[in-house]
DNA sequence: GCATGATCATGC
DNA sequence: GCATGATCATGC
């Protein structure tokens, strides 16, 4: 077992890991299961036998050791392949600390992170790991997962544990973890037994965390410390929308000086803008790109109703013939994304003027019932085989549609005629996106009002 | 008049 | 070239 003295010291040994496989750190040959990359780095690399205590791995040093993946995208980026696990919550104990006394703190607040590069269809021997850094929270990261803890502790105290979720938080969340989905804890103020729950970094943030490493000048920040010091991350967004309610969109424009183009990106200028931070990108916000909040516009019309359905991306009908919904990208999209909603609605004279400002995450209980239910019927669907019957206006499919269970559906999005793909089954259909029923809006922002 | 299939416009 | 936010438009 290698002994370090000083920090310093742990890091640089760290960083002679950099560049090499997995393979080529592991001492003895043997085959890798979940897990197993962590062991080899502990065993191998550290020579220390795996604990699982509620200390740090390095406890003279009071630093956590985590070896985590990251994946190339498409478009030549770099994203945290998933969410980083951190020690399990004790519902039972857990509530009645401090955040200084948590578990979480006592065991995360220096993390020796291990990224490796995460390849499809590899031999996971063959990952190499490419960068180790120690990472120590920011005081805007602090301040925000100060507040995420609170409001985690805050539902272990009410005797809701059994109703955590991801969703709930900003950074930090309550991620589910043990052996299977049965695996249940006893919990404080109710007879109801909770999932078994770990504190994790949400994936988005591990994200930016790992593109700010490659370049530090990626992201800008929309707070300031006084600001999260007071108000968490939603109320110092909604307070910065709350004197835009009643104004007309190119008044906002004015008062914010703010060039209204296009009406594609006329919303994430407006918001920037408003921000105070005009051109930066929405995914380039620091804060929202770590909590992962995804804007969309929302136009009332001047009964309050919504004349167009709510459209996400492209469905992979091969994802969907071979995944189960726990890893699918639907349930991954919906579990992990907090949706701004920016309402707009329209006035006596059919102007727009700007309404108000909703923050939706889809419940964990209708992401785990309709949703799966959805998902599920969708499976089935593709697995008997798409019908597609030509009509007098296009084809028509017995995917579910806008009446199937009143909160999603499946539909047609598309360049021309010609923009079509292969089914599973082999049948040719246009391009189909997955999307949100009109109605269903309407009355989930109603009800966030 | 609405549901649903279709397509536009833009940005990467 | 293609995905995506947004919207059109036909036929029941």
């Amino acid at each position: 077992m290698k002994k370090f003295e000083t920090t310093e010291a742990l890091v640089n040994y760290s960083a002679t890991a950099e560049q090499k496989t997995f393979r080529e750190l592991c001492k003895n040959k043997r085959t890798v299961h979940k897990g197993g990359l962590g062991h080899i780095i502990e065993e191998s690399f550290f020579g220390y036998t795996i604990n699982s205590n509620k200390e740090a791995d390095f406890k003279e040093l009071g630093i956590e050791l985590k070896v985590t993946p990251i994946k190339l995208n498409k478009n030549g980026s770099l994203s945290a392949k998933e969410r980083l696990v951190l020690n399990i919550i004790n519902y039972m104990e857990e509530y009645q600390q401090t955040f200084y006394t948590s578990s979480f703190w006592q065991k995360n607040e220096k993390l020796l992170l291990f990224f490796y590069l995460w390849q499809d269809k590899t031999d996971s021997l063959d990952f190499t790991i490419t960068k180790t850094y120690l990472h120590t929270f920011s005081e805007e990261d602090l301040l925000i997962i100060q507040n995420d803890w609170k409001i985690i502790t805050t539902k272990i105290k009410n005797g809701e544990a059994h109703l955590l979720s991801e969703g709930d938080t900003s950074y930090l969340g309550a991620a589910t973890k043990g052996a299977n989905a049965s695996t249940l804890r006893e919990q404080p103020n109710s007879p109801i037994l909770a999932k078994q729950r770990a504190y994790s970094l949400k994936a988005s943030y591990m994200t930016a965390l790992v593109r700010t490493l490659v370049d530090p000048s990626q992201l800008t920040k929309f707070t300031t410390k006084d600001q999260l010091k007071r108000l968490s991350l939603p109320e110092i967004l909604q307070n910065k929308f709350k004197p835009l309610q009643g104004m007309k969109l190119e008044d906002i424009a004015t008062t914010y000086d703010i060039k209204l183009s296009n009406a594609k990106s006329r919303v994430p200028q407006l918001v920037s803008g408003v921000l105070g931070i005009k051109g930066t990108k929405l995914e380039n916000i620091e804060e929202f790109a770590k909590a992962n909040y995804r804007f969309k516009t929302i136009r009332l019309e001047q009964n309050g109703s919504i004349k167009e359905h709510m459209s996400f991306p492209q469905i992979d009908f091969n994802e969907w013939y071979h995944t189960p919904f726990e890893d699918s990208s639907l349930f991954e999209m919906f579990e992990a994304t907090t949706w701004v909603f920016v309402i707009f609605a329209k006035d006596e004279s059919e102007q727009l003027y700007f309404k108000d400002l909703v923050l939706w995450h889809m419940p964990k209980q209708l992401i785990d019932t309709t949703l799966r239910d959805f998902y599920d019927t969708t499976q089935q669907i593709l697995h008997s085989g798409v019908s597609v019957t030509p009509t007098k206006r296009g084809n028509r499919n017995n995917l579910p549609n806008a009446k199937f269970n009143g909160v999603c559906h499946i539909r047609p999005k598309a360049r021309d005629g010609k923009d079509t793909v292969t089914l599973p089954c082999g049948a040719t259909i246009t391009k189909q996106s997955f999307w949100l029923n009109k109605e269903f809006i309407v009355n989930l922002i109603n009800k966030n009002h």
